[in-house]
DNA sequence: AACGGTACTTAGAATTCATTAG
DNA sequence: CTAATGAATTCTAAGTACCGTT
């Protein structure tokens, strides 16, 4: 160690007394204990592994940041060359556009006059907007109803229809109106002073999984083609695995051979003796009896189906709400995980432990001094009951495959998640009033004297460009191996001097967050371009790209350029400002609702790309893709036909004046540019669900973009809010679409 | 600076529910 | 009505960030 910070010392002088010339100085400097076990343990899996270690493939070509243009060359506005002339970039064709855009958003493209009211006037408009539809909804239900049953006879039928439709009606809006009452304001009160998050917490403690119910006696496992019959800690671990058989992960090396170390662990002492190989155990029956259950379950009567949703629903009334000052709220997570088999994403050295059942012993309770405490399960007891108001929690356990620890939390529409989600892009706000000199100053930053300044400034401004993750460092062999930012190593980027007639192009190949692959080539300015040569002289595969730089330093030195500003601040900032843009360009007051509607997903899937947001494609999806294909197939059959028809028509009716004939011709015409018409909508449909194909617009939606902008943009456009934000997203942004006037801007 | 721990957000997969097509 | 499909919800893993201790 002593050694490298000698050399470390060595370096930076030598970069401080030959400014510039000296960048060939770089000595690897190994990059704390963890980074340095993964110097040596690298070298075993190098390029082939590579490979291996991708769980999903995305797109394989580069994927496109057309959207993101104006942003890249942002960073560039201030492109002075100093010093050093090599530095200066050549051909970086795009110029800064948005900067200023930035004071108008979606509101003033639109001519929308809305009139200006008063906050709850506005929510109350926008409540009506959408009560209205549900029931013109309604009413075109009712209509096809009384059409399907028109040809009966029997009008007691038709009128008991009627009067439920209408009862049901009125019992929603009433629901509706009640829980609008309800709804606690608290975007209208103050907040509370250093880190009190509550003054009274009172809940009933967390829900427990079901008890294990042990096989019936015709159920069976076999070991070596015997049955044996296990004991029953054994054997719940048995039906974990026998569970799961049809899932990939039990053909997994690692998970198998997890799954029976942690298995056998829970065997008696003569079971550990007789079964010794997986190989040789049979789960079928275990298995068999597991999906008849499902199947079983699927089948059950209304009635019975009925009866378990009510059951269920008392668990919640009980179990799922807490009361926090004064209001009732409802919990995330109030049920206890249940026990079974770990399922890591990607390449986990853990899959396939076992992960253990909680016991009330297990459990942390925290609630109001004041409250009803929690009564434990009977004949158990709590861990510890404790009173803290600086944490949100309301109870917590320790997981025994990660060691890490697990909490009840209040659900996302809750005070106290709003309030922080708010708070959040408020931040995210911020930034905006400062970026342009963050910008400007990492810029400067990349010719810095000092190796660990240039090294930040790169960091930086790949976050900022492609909003990559900030990359905490992570404990080898505890995790799959994913990088961040921070994290990336030499090989996770190629460098192209010249790649597809652009130059500078950084070739991206990581597994980010939980394994998802984030491929990209991205053109970059040439002093960054240099940069990265430089930090990767003298490394090998295994060795840190930035290895005089980590989260906590860039953070604490974003913190001191803007009060809470840190790495994933840039992606909120990102995410939301590109939504807003790219809103403003694509959607037009002109467009029907369902344009407007494509335009918003189109500006939504940018953000995704963006943040790299990919889903595996759904499992139905050729399947469905077929579907739709075939049904594209049969409309073109049948438009030919109809224009043949046309043409039979034209030809018949061609000299004469006969009118029927005319009125042929002109019915035949419309069938066509009706089946014209079907046609387009399928392939824009179809076009649309490829785009979608592995992007998972959903997450951004719920945790990037500022809902105010959403808020506005259906205002400014006339579109109702439920068409972009279902139930549960309007419970969580009530704060946004209560207190957002058509004018906002990010 | 390194470590170990805590608290909270973000993430895609799996499951359940609702709607539509057949 | 039933099955298929797609949307909503649930689940829990996997990140970020930061703090106190040594």
């Amino acid at each position: 160690m002593a050694e490298d910070s000698n050399s470390e010392k060595a370096m930076e002088k030598e970069l401080k007394d030959n400014a510039g010339s000296s960048e060939d100085a770089l000595v690897v400097k190994p990059k704390k204990k963890k980074a340095k076990a993964k110097g040596k343990a690298k070298p075993q899996h190098e390029g082939k592994e590579k490979t291996h270690r991708k769980m999903k493939t995305s797109k394989e070509e580069s994927m496109d940041f057309e959207d993101n243009g104006d942003r890249s060359s942002q960073v560039n506005v201030k492109e002075e060359p100093e010093e050093d002339p090599d530095f200066v970039t050549k051909g970086k064709g795009k110029k800064r556009k948005r900067k200023a855009d930035n004071t108008d958003g979606p509101s003033s493209a639109s001519e929308a006059p809305l009139p200006k009211k008063k906050k709850k006037k506005v929510a109350e408009e926008g409540q009506g907007n959408s009560a209205t539809a549900k029931k013109k909804k309604i009413k075109e239900k009712k209509e096809k109803v009384i059409k399907e049953e028109g040809g009966r006879s029997v009008s007691t039928k038709k009128k008991k229809t009627k009067e439920e439709i209408e009862a049901a009606r009125a019992l929603k809006i009433k629901k509706k109106e009640e829980e609008e009452k309800q709804r606690w304001r608290w975007w209208e009160e103050e907040k509370y002073e250093n880190g009190v998050k509550w003054k009274f917490l009172e809940h009933k403690g967390p829900y427990f999984p079901p008890e294990f119910q042990p096989l019936p006696d015709d159920v069976k496992f076999y070991y070596n083609g015997k049955p044996v019959k296990l004991s029953l800690p054994a054997e719940e671990v048995a039906l974990f695995f026998a569970q799961m058989l049809d899932h990939e992960y039990t053909t997994k090396e690692v998970f198998r051979s997890n799954f029976f170390k942690d298995w056998r662990k829970e065997m008696t002492l003569e079971e550990r003796q007789l079964i010794m190989d997986l190989n040789k155990c049979d789960f079928g029956e275990l298995h068999a009896m597991h999906k008849q259950k499902v199947e079983a379950r699927k089948n059950l009567s209304k009635e019975e189906k009925l009866v378990n949703k009510e059951a269920n629903q008392k668990i919640v009334d009980e179990y799922g709400f807490c009361v926090l000052d004064h209001h009732r709220e409802r919990i995330g997570n109030f049920k206890i995980e249940p026990p079974g088999l770990f399922r890591g994403r990607g390449d986990h050295p853990k899959q396939g432990m076992l992960k253990k059942r909680i016991q009330p012993e297990d459990v942390i309770i925290n609630c109001s001094k004041d409250s009803r405490i929690p009564e434990p399960p009977a004949g158990h007891q709590w861990k510890e009951v404790r009173h803290d108001n600086t944490v949100t929690w309301l109870a917590s356990w320790n997981e025994n495959v990660q060691g890490s620890c697990k909490y009840v939390m209040l659900n996302a529409n809750s005070k106290l998640k709003g309030e922080k989600d708010w708070e959040k892009y408020e931040v995210a706000r911020k930034l905006k009033t400062c970026v342009d000199a963050i910008r400007a100053q990492y810029q400067d930053d990349l010719k810095s004297k000092q190796m660990g300044t240039r090294q930040r400034a790169v960091a930086l401004y790949f976050i900022d460009k492609l909003a990559l993750r900030a990359g905490n460092e992570k404990e080898e062999g505890e995790t799959a191996d994913t990088v961040g930012c921070c994290s990336l190593r030499v090989e996770h980027i190629t460098l192209h001097d010249t790649l597809d007639g652009e130059k500078c192009v950084v070739e991206f190949d990581f597994l980010g967050k939980d394994c998802i692959r984030y491929y990209n080539k991205v053109p970059v300015t040439k002093k960054v371009f240099k940069n990265l040569k430089l930090f990767m002289e003298n490394k090998q595969e295994g060795d840190d790209l930035f290895d005089r730089l980590n989260t906590q330093l860039l953070n604490k030195h974003l913190s001191s350029l803007m009060p809470g500003l840190t790495a994933k601040v840039f992606r909120t900032y990102n995410a939301s400002i590109t939504l807003q843009q790219q809103l403003k360009e694509l959607s037009n007051m002109k467009d029907n609702v369902a344009e407007k509607l494509l335009s918003y997903n189109r500006a939504n899937r940018a953000v995704a790309i963006l943040c790299n947001h990919q889903r595996a494609p759904p499992k139905t999806f050729e399947q469905s893709m077929a579907n739709l294909q075939s049904k594209i197939d049969s409309r073109k059959e049948q438009l030919d036909l109809a224009k043949k028809e046309l043409k039979q028509a034209k030809k018949e009716a061609k000299g004469t004046s006969d009118n029927k004939l005319l009125i042929v011709v002109e019915k035949k015409k419309k069938a066509v540019q009706r089946c014209e018409e079907q046609l387009l909508k399928m392939e824009v449909q179809a076009t649309d669900r490829e785009e979608n194909k592995q992007i998972a617009l959903s997450t951004s939606k719920l945790n990037y973009l500022d809902p105010r902008i959403s808020v506005a943009w259906c205002k400014n456009m006339e579109v109702p809010l439920d068409k972009i934000y279902n139930k549960t997203l309007r419970d969580k942004f009530a704060w946004a679409i209560d207190m957002t006037e058509h004018d906002f801007v990010f």
